[in-house]
DNA sequence: GTCGTATTTAACCCATAGGTTATTTAACCG
DNA sequence: CGGTTAAATAACCTATGGGTTAAATACGAC
């Protein structure tokens, strides 16, 4: 029975191994072998790990000769701020004051900023903030 | 032994009944009861998800006569999105692309867009930090 | 083929997470 | 006080997660 998607990768997360291992990938692709040095834990348990990590979304491998890099698979890290995204008000100021204004402007400069960026910066208009306390 | 912050925190999220008690509260602060509702499970099934969001700190709960209203609480949220910023270029383009340019003309614009008005709205110079989802 | 290196799989152990029911605490009300 | 409602705790059960060691697999070199 498979986890729906921000189950896995939210406990793909919460794992400090996993966590060092996604932070090395953020320098580059590299091997397991090379992935499992800093850690004072056998190589099978690096290789859970990155099972783990692979299930959940969030690295891709390859295969190279006897080598099986890694690197960051981008998709399940975009979901996860994604869901974060509901929340930001909570704690972004920025976010509750001058953001509907600045991102109009953002996206008003960018507009003809770059010669051709098929990229649409989506605006988000957030009137009211959800009263406390009914 | 107490986790680390951030393991305690992804690994309450990492259950869709706590993720949805959590959807629930950003609708604003309610008791238990209402909370458990939803869900086909008992009481204290719902009273221990509580306890795992409050010691990940992802909520806090006050007293008023025999409810315990639980609200968002924004700290840990932030910390998620921080880590979370560390892998914003790999899947955030604008990242990349305009954000260090337009940050910093949103710092600037924000700057003096307050003429003198001591009241108005006060910007923190924020180091780039790229934002814009879709 | 055989050997060497990189990585995965298998089999196992133990702690903990998520659920249950039954009981207890806390606060209001009459 | 006793009764009712809200919520937490206790005791328990089972599945799963993270680790182990030993064995198997995949690939390149010879």
């Amino acid at each position: 029975m498979p986890l729906d998607p921000l189950t896995s990768t939210f406990a793909a997360l919460a794992d400090p191994t996993r966590r060092a291992i996604l932070a090395r990938l953020a320098l580059g692709e590299t091997s397991v072998m090379e992935l499992a040095k800093p850690f004072d834990m056998s190589l099978p348990a690096i290789s859970k790990h990155l099972k783990v990590l692979e299930h959940a979304g969030l690295i891709s491998r390859g295969r190279e000769a006897q080598w099986r890099p890694c690197r960051i698979a981008p998709a399940s890290f975009k979901q996860v701020d994604g869901w974060l995204g509901n929340f930001r008000r909570f704690w972004d100021e920025s976010f509750n004051r001058l953001d509907g204004l600045l991102e109009e402007m953002k996206a008003e400069e960018a507009a003809k900023a770059p010669p051709h960026t098929t990229r649409k910066v989506r605006v988000k208009k957030e009137k009211q903030r959800g009263r406390t306390r009914g």
